[in-house]
This record gives C-alpha cells, structure tokens and sequence, in this order.
DNA sequence: TAGAACTTTCAGAAAGTTTTGAAGGTTCCG
DNA sequence: CGGAACCTTCAAAACTTTCTGAAAGTTCTA
C-alpha cells in the first residue's frame, strides 16, 4: 500500500497536462485497491483510465498514458476481459479495437466474490475436511480431542463465511454475526454432520 | 515448502504420524485464506498451529512443525503480535516464551478491517479528491466534464465502501446496496457537496 | 560475572512476480 | 499478393518479496 508521501511537494512527479495528472492520481489510487484484493495493480490502473475516459479507448492510448510497453497493455487488457470488467468495442471505419471499461460497480464486485472468493473457499473446505477426518482416525487422547474440535471450528468458519457472501451476492448484504457464536458453539450450528 | 503435491496419490508428501499431517493441511489451507487477504502464508500457517494445539507452544516447536528457521518464525510471530491475533504467555518456571492463539474470529476479522481497510480507504480518497480537484482546475470542455463525473463516481465509490465497513464493524452486517445507485445516481446520494 | 538458553536482527540468497522487447500472428487495404 | 497496422505471445531481464543462517542481543541461573 505505497502512499507515496514525497518530502516537500506534496504534488506527484510530474508537468503534465491536469487531466493526465488527475488521470494517474486517480488510476493509482484504485490500483493500490485492486492490489489489495489481490489483483496486479496494473489491472486496476488500466481499468481506471478506460473508466475515467468515459468513452472507449485504443491500446495504444493507455499505454502510453500509464507508460507501459505494448505488450505488458495487451496482456492487462486480455486479463481485464476475463474478468469482464472491460469490454471490447468494434468502431466501424477503424482498424485498430478499442475498449471500454464496464461501469457497474456491483457487477464487477459481484463477479470477483462469484469467480474467485467461492473457489478458494471450496479449496479450502475440502482441506479442513481431510484434516478434520486424520485427526479422527489418529492415536486417541485428549491433545487429539481438543485439536479435532479446533479443525471443526475452523471448518464451520469457512461454511459460514461460504454461505453469507452466498447471501451477499444474492441479496447485496452480508450477515456475519454467526461468526459471534463460533467460539461457543461449534459446527452442528450450522446443521451439517460431521461423523465419518 | 512441504506442499507437494505427489503424482498418484492425493495424500501429501510425508510418513508424519497423521496429527502432524492434519496440522499441515489445515495449516497451508488457511495460509491460502489469509495469504488471499495480503498477509503472507506463514502468517496464516503459523497461527494455524498454535490454534489446533489448544495450548501455548514455544517458538522452536512451532519451527520444527512447519519447517522454519528460527529466524523465520521469530518473525512471524512477532508479526502475528501486532496485529493482535498472537499472544505471548508466560509459564511459570519455563524459561523460553510460549505463545497462543486468538480464539476468537469475529475479533481477528474486525481488528483486520478496522487497521487495513480502514487505512487504505483513506488514502485513497485523499487521492481521488485531488483528482478530482485537479480536473476542475483543468481547462473545461465535454470530455473534462464527463472525467469530472467519473472521478466522483469514484470517490463515492469509496465512500460508501468506507460507511459500509464502519456499519459492518459496528453490527457484524454490511449492507451493500447502495453500490447499486452508483451508475445512476453518483455522488449527492451521499449527502455530499462536490461543487467548487 | 560467566555462560547457557533462548530470541531478535539483518545482509545476502532464493524464490516469486511483473515487465520488456522482439518475434510472430492476424486482419485489412490497395 | 504484399505490406502496413495492429495485437499477442513468450523468454529473458528487472524488480520485489520472503527466507536463511549466522551474529548480536537478552535474560536467567549458578
């Protein structure tokens, strides 16, 4: 999260034109977002500038603006589509492509939380199961108990945590205070079984 | 690291009597949670253990466990301390230091966003609102116009991410909806002013 | 106070990630 | 068809992050 306090100036690097400063002040912002949830900040920054633009944009364009190599633009652009966060549009009588950034903000937040969160829950659940099912078949005695309800709680974590961004994408509001109860009150909360 | 995946069989890598290999699965598996929330593996990994051993550990076990030097370990722990999910314990008449693990989720998750998110949220915003600023300052016209208005879509972007997560660290339940106003409906949704 | 037990720090090595630049595609036009 | 304009790919380079191991610190006991 590079908050680039220079020393004295408080201004960025550069003379450039207004709208191309607030232009990569902005796009750095939202790439120092897009980091954080753990996508390459480039991606974020593209992303910006075809939202800024309000209208779409050639290749060509954001490299330049964002000073990347036509290759490093075209692969964050391929990735950005991916996504579905950006868009190619054909305009007829010209050659080259240009692209547009979609601009619903609930669209992309939910595609992210669909796409990505899910899988890695999923990845995560079966693991904690495995773990939770060698625990149970290990040498008995009462280290092994308490670390079988511990795997357990972690695991009703992750179910919970599964069905309330469930409930985000549906209904755009998360509920987590089940989180408050597990502590006490382990995985038959949520109505699963859990003997082998 | 010890994740490697062998060829035929799913099982991990080792002959480790199966409490071991059960740590090490639910270990790496929340390695992947929290190393998808922007702290490293290790941190996820390290917590993992002190949490399924139910009782304080010393540094040296925690290393042999997860195969890290000393200094490594020394680190996270440390590391794992500031952010308040380790704590240090005394044992009377032991000489090395014990650690253990925060039991409770809801303290972990909100203690996170309340020092990360929070944070970041900010500098974003001091960010878009210069941006924003700058191009009002900029020489007027159709296309600066309509920057001006991304711009803010932005930062009220932010700004209903920010009033968000204050609401969900107050009352475990965020409630999102209003991202869904932002394509139409921009920033005086907020009860802000925005003209210079 | 000397020394053993343990922890922290840190420079450099290793590992991992991102970017570049050039080669190779593809499409379109004359 | 030949070539210009544009886009994609990919190996190698540049950069960033993380880990190691040894040295320096601390704390305790005798």
């Amino acid at each position: 999260m590079a908050a680039a306090a220079h020393h004295a100036p408080m201004t960025p690097p550069t003379d450039l034109p207004p709208a191309r400063e607030a232009e990569l002040l902005a796009a750095d912002a939202i790439g120092d977002i897009i980091e954080h949830w753990g996508f390459r900040k480039v991606l974020g920054r593209v992303w910006t500038v075809l939202f800024i633009a309000a209208e779409p944009l050639p290749a060509a364009t954001i490299g330049e603006r964002l000073s990347m190599s036509a290759g490093a633009t075209s692969m964050a652009l391929t990735e950005l589509q991916r996504w579905g966060v950006v868009k190619r549009v054909w305009r007829p009588g010209e050659r080259k492509e240009f692209f547009e950034a979609e601009t619903d903000f609930w669209r992309m937040i939910s595609k992210v939380f669909d796409e990505r969160e899910r899988l890695l829950a999923r990845t995560v659940r079966e693991r904690l199961e495995r773990s939770a099912k060698l625990l149970r078949q290990a040498a008995p005695g009462p280290l092994t108990k308490s670390s079988i309800d511990r795997v357990e709680r972690l695991l009703s974590f992750v179910l919970v945590a599964e069905t309330a961004l469930d409930g985000f994408i549906k209904s755009r509001r998360v509920d987590f205070s089940p989180f408050g109860n597990l502590v006490t009150f382990p995985l038959r909360a949520l109505g699963r079984k859990k003997d082998p």
